[in-house]
DNA sequence: GGCTGTATGAGCCGGGCGACCCATTTGGGG
DNA sequence: CCCCAAATGGGTCGCCCGGCTCATACAGCC
């Protein structure tokens, strides 16, 4: 990965709809770039954009999201999300193409995982044990621009957007000198081409540097 | 408002309670303190902590969110959210207690605008207008810390969260001379209680002024 | 055994930033 | 009508921050 995963959901429950899009793009590495709640709406969104990864409800007024992942011709992997666990709707979602099946009472980073794993190419529909089968993508994927980033660095950018900014607390929190803490500072502007501490909060905090790991 | 409003939220669909979750704990001015995905999970929250607001879904395994309504003996506000917008719903969730009934199908700063006049009192079941009754909440309040900020000061935050950290560049934004964004900024840092650019990042994305206004 | 990247550390220099003191204008509230 | 708060602006001063160059030690890797 380098560039975020770019995903559309489509629900008709716009509380539902809101809430997944606010805590996937929570996420450093998974970006909503449409939303639809509605069939029609849903594939008049795909004519427009090209997501990575498709999340769908099967319930919708007009055309259900089954009929509009059918009728696409190269669909982006699609995981189908929703309140019926019956296997019948399962069978129905296969038939339609989707690659996951999963509850509305799945975990969120369970599902954040299902969809780094669609991504990737992974087809869920056919694993018996999904929570293995998601094992490796659990974990957060750092977003781009913090890959370039050693562990020391990222560290001292977590501690700067935890509101520690003067030179002495920074060393003294790291144990190190004040002149290393500029020497990681100035490492940090040039990878992330920026030139001050404050502008390294903001990149610190876009980039989910400031909480600890994922969640 | 000088407290955030203390928000408990029970739906069993994980996915849709950890997205609300996410959703209501960005709004400055509301928390979410505890969750459940059960009627008795619920119950049991509920005696732990005492919420401002309650947010319930209707069908959960076990016990239904109306029977712990019914059973508290002194319930703060609840709204019920859920799938099922028939009339008869309403009159269950109106005899068990509940001051609102909500859509799962309401746009999130609806959603939260009723939160708000819940918190303040109000009885949303006997309104015929929905819209205009929560027209004076709709607007997202200011976290406590951020009130004593004037406007200009806030703009000026939001900026530095976008970015722009250097005098001039700010000066240039703002169309004021170098010397006046060092005043505002001299005036946010004493009513911030902090010392430099970095950190005022730090509070101005905390405070939620890095995004204009509400939604 | 060398090469590379990371972490650590030093010195120097100029400019920007924060602290302190002050002035003017405008608009609204008492 | 007066006063206060907000917004605007000026000046000075000292220190810290960021840019530049360099050095050492250690770890992993081919």
């Amino acid at each position: 990965m380098s560039q975020p995963i770019r995903v559309v959901i489509a629900d008709d429950h716009v509380l539902v709809l809101d809430g997944l899009r606010q805590a996937l793009n929570a996420l450093p590495d998974i970006q909503v770039i449409a939303v639809a709640t509605t069939g029609d709406e849903l594939a008049s969104v795909l004519e427009r954009v090209d997501p990575d990864v498709i999340l769908v409800d099967i319930e919708m007024p007009g055309r259900t999201g089954l009929s509009v992942l059918r009728d696409l011709k190269d669909p982006p992997p699609a995981l189908v999300v929703t309140m019926h666990t019956e296997d019948e709707y399962r069978q129905r979602a296969a038939a339609a193409g989707a690659v996951g099946f999963l509850s509305k009472a799945t975990p969120l980073p369970e599902l954040a995982a299902a969809v780094r794993a669609a991504h990737d190419g992974v087809i869920l529909l056919d694993v018996d044990d999904l929570g293995s089968a998601l094992a490796p993508y659990r974990e957060a994927r750092l977003s781009p621009g913090a890959e370039s980033l050693t562990a020391r660095e990222r560290e001292l950018l977590a501690l700067l957007a935890g509101g520690i900014s003067g030179t002495d607390e920074l060393a003294e929190e790291m144990f190190i000198s004040q002149k290393t803490v500029k020497n990681h500072l100035a490492s940090i502007y040039e990878k992330l081409g920026i030139s001050d501490r404050a502008q390294a909060v903001v990149e610190a905090i876009r980039l989910g540097l400031d909480r600890p790991p994922d969640r």
